[in-house]
DNA sequence: CGGAGCCCTAAGCGATCGCTTATCGGGGCG
DNA sequence: CGCCCCGATAAGCGATCGCTTAGGGCTCCG
């Protein structure tokens, strides 16, 4: 029985799946597989059984899977204990969905740690799925994206959500566009437009968008581009596109509803659970400083890889 | 970070040094320092220091120990749970002061079990010292012996304790024998003896024998044999020779304040944080069919090796 | 100053961990 | 019925674990 299994095991129950916990994990899926299969025999017990689409838990896995979280969790402690004990600087590992990753996350955690002194800040991006078993298992402190149920969503950024195309596309004339005839149209999308629990996602899911419609792009700044390109349309958040449709290169469409008032939250374990850092960027989301550090529209970051493996293994 | 780093960790913590860490997890000396060393180098602090005599914890190591603590007696809960889930018998692990392994946990626990159904026991012996940290680290479900601080006792057997001797010692005719004396011949002790926290090594260091005038032997029997014999004097639990005494093989020496009337206690974890199974043998010691199986001087038991490594690690 | 404890390191060994790629089985769905 | 997705398994590899015996260094004590 080792930490490494017992966190493989809290993973694969937390999201129902070998494959998530893998991809949460950063590693194959034989690697979490095999961690599984050994402490199942360890315990003799399956823990977890294949049922229908998910993954159910035995009478065993039930009862072992608060304790193995608890593991997992003093675990973290632990190490934080010792780096605290030490004057080591704080570790902040921060989350986000692809799309806040990109345009939102990188110069508001700038400000953070140029404001709050000697924090170090890791930056990963996860799916608004995974993030709840991220946060619940100490794998990262801070999850940016929509409002997670479970957890202390603290509102972070107020944004609009509009749909965008290139001045040369057919739609791009139109007066009124009807939302039904938007599913017929080529989607432009970033990683978290394949991902249904968020905004983008969830947009695309009421269109009714097929999947054969959809193309995702690494980044949303490299769907803007194809949009402008006139590939197709593709989802815009206001404050970010405002430019390229002010020169032109994006037309913002007359889409009824739209631009939707959306809200980006910062996640985090409730009060008491969660690490001083934690508290510390909660309290600095609340100033001028981290608004305008968010609102400053700097798309030219460089873009990571599309689904890095964010999590380094805690205990090697 | 291992759970055996963190098991070795808080023993050596609790108990004070690498040796009696060690000599309690059964294993060798350098095993534990290579342990703590790689905890050590892992969390890149000391944790624990060599102070005069003891060691003593670091700031780290102050802020580590509770948590390792609770990792460690979660990894217990862990297999407990999985063990009750699949209604496998449950597990005791009993340790004991050597006298009481040796002539009362023995018959106890047979009764036990004979009683109590499917329950698999284990018993093992350990010094009075080690006892806190083998129960508080979940090494150990139940210890037998004198009261221990810290925990909850429960009275277990009244006994009285007596010096014997050969009737052909010297001290055999002496119509009343002084305390000083005694410290002037040759004392045969078993284990318990030179262990300052049972009422024997107590009684020894009160009468302040010298440690060239103790002879251990690997069993309270074999000590009694070597008395008889008139090899010198040696603590006498009064009903165990009372047999003897009649034969004339022993003799109870009239030594003032003797017999000592003293208590064995069985220390668990406070309710809640104990086994159902501990909990079971704790009401059992309450009934007259505990009682009769203790007060059996069934003294032919097989005398286990001096200091059996009792506790197989837990986690392989 | 020599000895005795106690802790640490060194060296070595077998077993396991943790990860990979490649392949096999099995259940749901068209 | 066959396909496809997902999980389990196989094989292999390097690193680590966990344990041993042997020996070196430190501190305390006589």
């Amino acid at each position: 029985m080792t930490l490494t299994q017992l966190e493989a095991f809290v993973l694969v129950a937390r999201l129902g799946s070998v494959k998530a916990a893998a991809r949460a994990l950063g590693v194959s899926e034989p690697a979490v597989s095999g961690a599984l299969a050994a402490l199942r025999s360890h315990l003799g017990d399956p823990l977890v059984r294949r049922a229908g689409g998910g993954m159910e838990l035995t009478a065993g896995g039930q009862r072992l899977l608060p304790i193995a979280s608890q593991i997992v969790n003093l675990a973290a402690d632990a190490t934080d204990a010792i780096r605290h004990a030490q004057g080591a600087p704080d570790l902040l590992r921060v989350v986000a969905t692809s799309a806040v990753a990109e345009h939102v996350a990188r110069p508001l955690l700038t400000a953070f740690t140029a404001r709050h002194g000697p924090v170090e800040v890791t930056l990963g991006v996860a799916t608004a799925g995974e993030m709840p078993a991220l946060l619940l298992e100490r794998l990262a402190d801070v999850g940016l994206g929509p409002r997670l149920s479970g957890l202390e969503a603290l509102p972070m950024m107020r944004h609009r959500l509009a749909v965008v195309c290139g001045p040369r596309h057919p739609l791009a004339r139109v007066p009124r566009v009807r939302a039904g005839c938007l599913a017929r149209h080529d989607w432009l999308v970033d990683a978290s437009g394949v991902d249904p629990a968020t905004e983008v996602g969830l947009l695309l899911e009421r269109l009714a968008v097929p999947e054969d419609r959809i193309r995702v792009f690494p980044s949303l700044a490299a769907a803007w581009a194809a949009a402008a390109d006139g590939q197709g349309v593709a989802p815009g958040i206001a404050h970010l596109v405002a430019q390229d449709v002010e020169r032109g290169r994006l037309v913002m469409l007359p889409v009824e509803g739209t631009p939707l008032d959306l809200m980006w939250f910062a996640n985090t374990l409730p009060a008491g659970r969660r690490s001083m850092a934690t508290d510390r960027l909660r309290r600095f989301l609340d100033t001028p400083q981290a608004m305008q550090a968010m609102r400053r529209a700097d798309a030219g970051v460089p873009v990571s890889r599309f689904r890095p493996p964010v999590y380094v293994t805690l205990w090697s």
